[in-house]
DNA sequence: TGATCCCGCCATGGG
DNA sequence: CCCATGGCGGGATCA
């Protein structure tokens, strides 16, 4: 699958991004696994005056062009990976993270109307939010999990994952009847039921970010923001995480109000949701599939974005107790005299469990069943932990759910101060290496060139850039061996981490840690190759093996 | 013909 | 009335 570096295709599943596909034909020259030739392919493909400026911006040196610019773009899609672009998925708090629509809609060069939608979908995601008249102040990713975790959550208690089980039945059923006039009346019976007992669903707040600008949140509608939640939600509670645009078109009409359901206002639903989703597909959140059944192709969205997700997450790289802490004090903090929004109680929920959570490891000292971090690796500055992530196929490695799991744990851990580190190894450009240019390092993204570079490995030649995207297995695995973690090389490492039943069973739950072990996860969504996780003392791996540590440790980041 | 989504009209609510 | 915001749907484009 050319577009879909992950090889969603399932049984039924197809992938077909056309956008990716053409524009791969139009500048195939370009290494198309890269972020940044992602970006490069996307500016290329744009229209022509936003191209032309881009050239005269920044980059571009090596003058590739010759796209016809007279066919229709998706603006949508690359207008947020420039923006995106432009801002970190982790802003330092302290820094200057605010966001003034105007320069935004200037710099891209698009109405402002536009920046509305998109800036609508991220606050969604509490990626963003609402300062001030004009002015949005950025968060990135970094109460993503956080949020995801709440809108699954709200999802499952709206029952979203039986009403689209509903919905799909109702639609095949159709299918199988010719007539699919007499079902209408049926239909609505149902419908009827499925939404009778359910309230409304207002916006999902996060703690911690308040809406300010009151003027602005006093209008009731919002309704790009909810249903953008909504959506997400649909998501995070179906499995597969497969939703085709019918589906999630119908429960949300039908949530919006009873009576009328006409082909319009699916029309409408359905405009919405490629907004919402366009959003999502920058974010590397979901993805264009399309579900086979007798009657054709139906298009649809899969989820590949983070599956699992802690209660609650501290910033990650700077575990700190404290942001824990301030989780759980916001969530249980008195109402707000003047809120815009509903909170919802799963929040308080939520905030319980994060308590909870937080008491039993704190106040088990050395219950074997219930391990944290701080029981099997002693407290000393030497003791700092240090995570590989391997076969993550996640672009996004901070966001993906193993990392966060740890550093959840890692940061409800009183005794230890943990610094945690991490390697992106990307399967995608290990998988599809063949024939396939390299590109040159410039075309790196910093992040890439910070995560992945080897201080040893001058840049240079074609095979060695390439190396750059794609040292994982090889170097991992290398590391690992020093290390005496596993034993054997290639896709068929055989790992002989620890057998024990932590180990096989570290998910979900506490994770094991022990001075040498490994935590494997097996993925819910059909990735091919295993995933899995080490966690290893620094001290040990300092005993280990003098090589490992320039290139793992020292240098790759 | 269905999928996709650009474009911008116009409603809304505050000042 | 002006402005910021954003709901909404016509209709263009493409496969």
């Amino acid at each position: 699958c050319v577009n879909c570096y992950r090889m969603t295709c399932g049984v039924n599943l197809h992938c077909s991004n056309k956008a990716v596909l053409t524009y791969r034909r139009e500048v195939g020259s370009v290494d198309p696994w890269t972020p940044t030739s992602n970006l490069k392919m996307l500016i290329s493909a744009a229209s022509p005056d936003i191209r032309n400026r881009e050239k005269e911006l920044c980059m571009d040196a090596d003058g590739r062009g010759g796209v016809d610019s007279t066919q229709r773009v998706e603006i949508n899609p690359f207008l947020l990976y420039k923006f995106l672009a432009r801002y970190p998925d982790c802003p330092n708090p302290g820094l200057n993270n605010d966001i003034c629509l105007d320069d935004v809609a200037t710099e891209l060069n698009v109405e402002r109307r536009r920046i509305y939608d998109i800036m609508n979908v991220l606050e969604s995601l509490h990626m963003v939010s609402r300062s001030a008249k004009n002015r949005y102040a950025w968060h990135g990713r970094t109460k993503l999990a956080q949020t995801l975790a709440i809108l699954k959550q709200v999802g499952e208690e709206h029952k979203y994952g039986q009403q689209m089980q509903q919905i799909r039945q109702r639609l095949l059923d159709k299918e199988f009847d010719f007539d699919g006039e007499e079902k209408e009346n049926a239909e609505e019976v149902e419908l009827e039921s499925t939404e009778q007992g359910q309230k409304e669903l207002f916006f999902v707040e996060l703690p911690g970010v308040e809406f300010k600008a009151a003027s602005v949140n006093s209008r009731k509608d919002k309704s790009l923001r909810v249903m953008s939640q909504k959506f997400v939600m649909l998501f995070l509670v179906s499995s597969p995480r497969v939703v085709s645009l019918d589906v999630a078109a119908k429960i949300l009409i039908g949530e919006d109000q009873g009576a009328d359901r006409d082909k319009n206002k699916f029309k409408t639903k359905v405009r919405r949701l490629y907004d919402i989703a366009n959003v999502l597909r920058s974010l590397k959140l979901i993805e264009k599939v399309h579900v086979t059944e007798e009657r054709g192709k139906k298009p649809a969205f899969e989820w590949v974005g983070p599956e699992e997700f802690p209660p609650c997450v501290s910033t990650p790289l700077v575990p700190s107790r404290s942001s824990v802490e301030n989780c759980a004090k916001n969530l249980f903090s008195s109402p707000g005299t003047k809120r815009g929004f509903t909170r919802h109680p799963s929040l308080i929920k939520m905030a319980k469990s994060i308590q909870d959570d937080r008491r039993k490891i704190n106040s088990a000292p050395s219950s074997p069943a219930k391990t944290s971090l701080g029981q099997h690796i002693k407290p000393s500055s030497e003791d700092n932990v240090v995570l590989f992530l391997k076969g993550v196929m996640t672009p996004n490695v901070k966001s993906h759910p193993a990392f966060l799991q740890v550093i959840h744990r890692a940061s409800t851990s009183r005794q230890l101060r943990v610094t945690v580190r991490y390697m992106l190894t990307s399967d995608r450009v290990t998988l599809s290496s063949t024939g396939s240019k390299a590109s040159p390092a410039q075309e790196m993204t910093p992040t890439n060139i910070r995560l992945l570079k080897p201080a040893a490995a001058s840049p240079n030649t074609t095979q060695q850039a390439h190396q750059l995207h794609s040292p994982s297995p090889a170097i991992f695995n290398f590391t690992l061996q020093n290390l005496g973690l596993i034993s054997g090389s290639g896709p068929g490492s055989c790992f002989s981490a620890p057998q024990t039943p932590e180990c096989a069973n570290a998910l979900p739950g506490p994770l094991a840690l022990q001075q040498r072990s490994m935590v494997f996860f097996k993925p819910v969504s059909p990735v091919p190759i295993q995933q899995s996780v080490a966690l290893i003392s620094m001290q040990q791996v300092r005993s280990a093996t003098i090589n490992v540590q320039p290139v793992c440790l020292t240098r790759f980041w």
